[in-house]
DNA sequence: CTCCAATACGTAGGAACGCTACATGTAGCA
DNA sequence: TGCTACATGTAGCGTTCCTACGTATTGGAG
């Protein structure tokens, strides 16, 4: 998958992943690498600096808790968060059909 | 419609476009619009660029002519082109199921 | 005749993003 | 002892698209 790809898109993913109810980053990592089937095996250089950037939007709220001698800062959405999942749903959306449209070669992908 | 959401995506457009015959650079960006109602209405400064870097990538191939004055760039996919289209549809199939899968919501827009 | 929109091309500079590479530290197993 | 998995973090880089210009022609409105 080309690194550019995600570019925009990853935002909307972390939310959707954290909606299942709170994570730490390295679950959020896995769960996404899980929900993909392992298509989607991000760096860590790429999930954390986007976790901090979205509590910085008020996007989600971090806090920090040991398990198991680690430290955790677990994140969860928040009611700013979760209306820009929505948002974000939406974007993917009209994203999707502009580039389904222009793209070509069979509107949807079908039943793929 | 997000700035970067369209990263990494432009080039298939472009190519796309170009599938169904040769064109130059603001024709290009008119049928892009049309082809997608309006909704991807691409500044010039995105499109022009772009165009330079698939030809230095040897996926288009450019011509200068002269049209009622105004002289033209006229650009057609070369067989690499032809290629990287297809893997460009390719990959979008790809990032489209991974988005659909992670961002849940409904797998594909369904009727939409 | 003048002005402006549409057509047609171009570049410079900036902002944003994700990745690579690296650093730190714990737990657990061979 | 050494390695892997877990868990977090930052600095710097490369790519990409956008904004804001600049140039030039054609043709229509006023």
């Amino acid at each position: 998958m080309r690194a550019e790809a995600l570019k925009g898109h990853l935002d909307g993913l972390l939310l959707a992943t954290l909606e299942h109810g709170p994570q730490h980053g390295y679950a959020v990592k896995e769960a996404l690498c899980d929900a993909t089937g392992g298509r989607l095996d991000l760096p860590t250089g790429t999930v954390y600096p986007a976790l901090h950037r979205l509590e910085r939007a008020g996007l989600i709220k971090g806090s920090w808790s040991v398990v198991g001698g680690r430290r955790r800062r677990t994140y969860e959405l928040t009611e700013q968060g979760r209306r820009s999942l929505a948002g974000a749903r939406d974007h993917w959306q009209e994203f999707a059909a502009v580039m389904s449209a222009a793209l070509g070669g069979g509107p949807w992908p079908a039943t793929n």
